[in-house]
DNA sequence: TCTGGGGTCCTAGGACCC
DNA sequence: TCTGGGGTCCTAGGACCC
């Protein structure tokens, strides 16, 4: 059997962590330069005139109305407590997959199946009691029909935050109670194909046949299909997943029309993916650079592009892609337009081992040390202290807006939650 | 004024190889 | 008269997830 263990309004939670006396009250995430609502917690998601995904500025009135608390997102603050939660599964599984920030896999399979119920809310009551977070147990023989024991859970308040399929009786029930565009892996797309042949639940999507599935929604399709109706279709690996790309791409504070500035930015993104890179061992054989103007806009002229440069040699040395991508930015950069974003992607990940020189050039290693130290200081003082001087000094006329942080409470000493005594 | 960011996997088609 | 078959690698685009 397989658990998901997910975390309610993950990031909403977090907040309320450390703010107890704002239990009860509506309250939000925003996400970077405080654009859109990214998590809401019960309170919140029960004001129906505060939709998820909205941009905040066109519903601010709402938001004063109901007397909604917002936060700027604090993604320090989230991954060191998702760690807790992994650290905290793996004393009740030594199989644990980490999906996401938020939701776990669990292998169960050596708990007895009678007493899976009560483990259930033993991981959610202890999890609860070590981090302040409350999570969702859902429990079955698949993934796909784990996540929507996941989702009873947590819907139907009689469950109580866990819920196990078991018996076809359940499966049946559960399939019956779930809508189609609840399906884990369903998107919009599928969703209006299917429902076009009358499938309504998931119990429906389960009946037709598996060529005709197949044939519409390729063998990703195939796989949910499978795993509804019970068989294991799904790889479950508790590896350490490396990272296949690793981009970043943020919007401006404010739009920018200077390639001179929107190269500090571009430099400074370089500068964080390829930390990312190194910390996993692994160098990128490939670089994307893409701009775009603010699409949203009618009076602004529009423009984006995106440009891909293969490396000489795969690398993970900072000086060498910012420099890279500098020159790939000013391939694309057109004077005359207000820009609102750039973005870089590292592509063709490979382990560091496995980087070959060729005929005229040795793999680089002259920058290891100082890209070490560099690593080093900034995890100890805090993201790109220190950084290569192309990345410029002018931070302050692009960096994101994030006017509701709240402290990273649990990664920085002078941050710490103060307690009067 | 103001509209997120970071990923994965799959498929089709083109270019190329022997 | 008659012009193959089997394969790899890469990229763009689509769909989906949190």
């Amino acid at each position: 059997m397989i658990a998901l263990v997910d975390c309610n309004s993950f990031y909403a939670s977090c907040e309320l962590v450390f703010r107890p006396y704002l239990v009860g009250r509506p309250v939000v995430v925003l996400s970077n330069n405080d654009g859109c609502i990214i998590a809401a917690n019960k309170e919140a998601k029960a004001l129906t005139n505060i939709p998820m995904f909205e941009p905040v500025f066109k519903i601010k009135k709402q938001l004063l109305e109901h007397k909604v608390v917002f936060f700027s997102s604090n993604y320090t603050l989230y991954g060191e407590m998702s760690q807790r939660v992994i650290n905290i599964l793996k004393t009740f599984s030594d199989r644990v997959e980490v999906y996401s920030i938020d939701e776990s896999f669990l292998d169960l399979s050596d708990i007895p199946e009678e007493t899976l119920e009560s483990y259930a809310h033993q991981i959610k009551d202890t999890i609860l009691r070590y981090t302040g977070l409350p999570v969702g147990v859902g429990i079955a023989p698949t993934k796909v029909l784990s996540k929507l024991a996941n989702k009873m859970a947590k819907k139907r308040p009689e469950n109580n935050y866990v819920c196990v399929i078991r018996s076809e009786a359940d499966r049946i029930e559960a399939l019956k109670w779930c809508a189609v565009k609840d399906v884990w892996g369903i998107g919009k797309k599928h969703r209006e194909r299917v429902m076009n042949i009358g499938v309504a639940s998931a119990y429906d999507f389960s009946k037709p046949p598996l060529a005709w599935v197949r044939k519409e929604m390729t063998v990703v399709g195939e796989r949910t299909w499978r795993e509804l109706n019970g068989e294991v279709a799904m790889d479950f690996t508790t590896d350490f997943k490396k990272k296949k790309a690793i981009g970043t791409a943020k919007s401006f504070g404010k739009k920018l029309a200077n390639l001179d500035i929107i190269e500090e930015a571009c430099s400074y993104y370089v500068g964080e993916v390829t930390e990312v890179l190194r910390a996993q061992g692994s160098c990128a054989s490939a670089l994307q650079v893409y701009i775009t103007t603010n699409y949203h806009s009618d009076r602004d002229q529009q423009y984006a592009n995106s440009i891909t440069v293969k490396l000489a040699l795969p690398t993970n040395d900072t000086f060498v892609l910012i420099k890279e991508a500098k020159k790939a930015l000013h391939l694309i950069y057109k004077a005359g337009y207000r820009y609102k974003k750039v973005g870089v992607n590292l592509l063709g990940i490979i382990p560091e081992h496995y980087v070959q020189g060729n005929l005229f050039e040795l793999p680089s290693t002259s920058n290891n040390k100082l890209a070490q130290v560099v690593d080093r200081l900034n995890l100890k003082f805090g993201k790109s202290k220190v950084s290569s001087a192309l990345v410029g000094t002018r931070i302050k006329e692009w960096e994101l807006i994030k006017e509701e942080r709240s402290p990273r409470y649990t990664t920085q000493w002078n941050e710490m939650l103060r307690i009067k005594g």
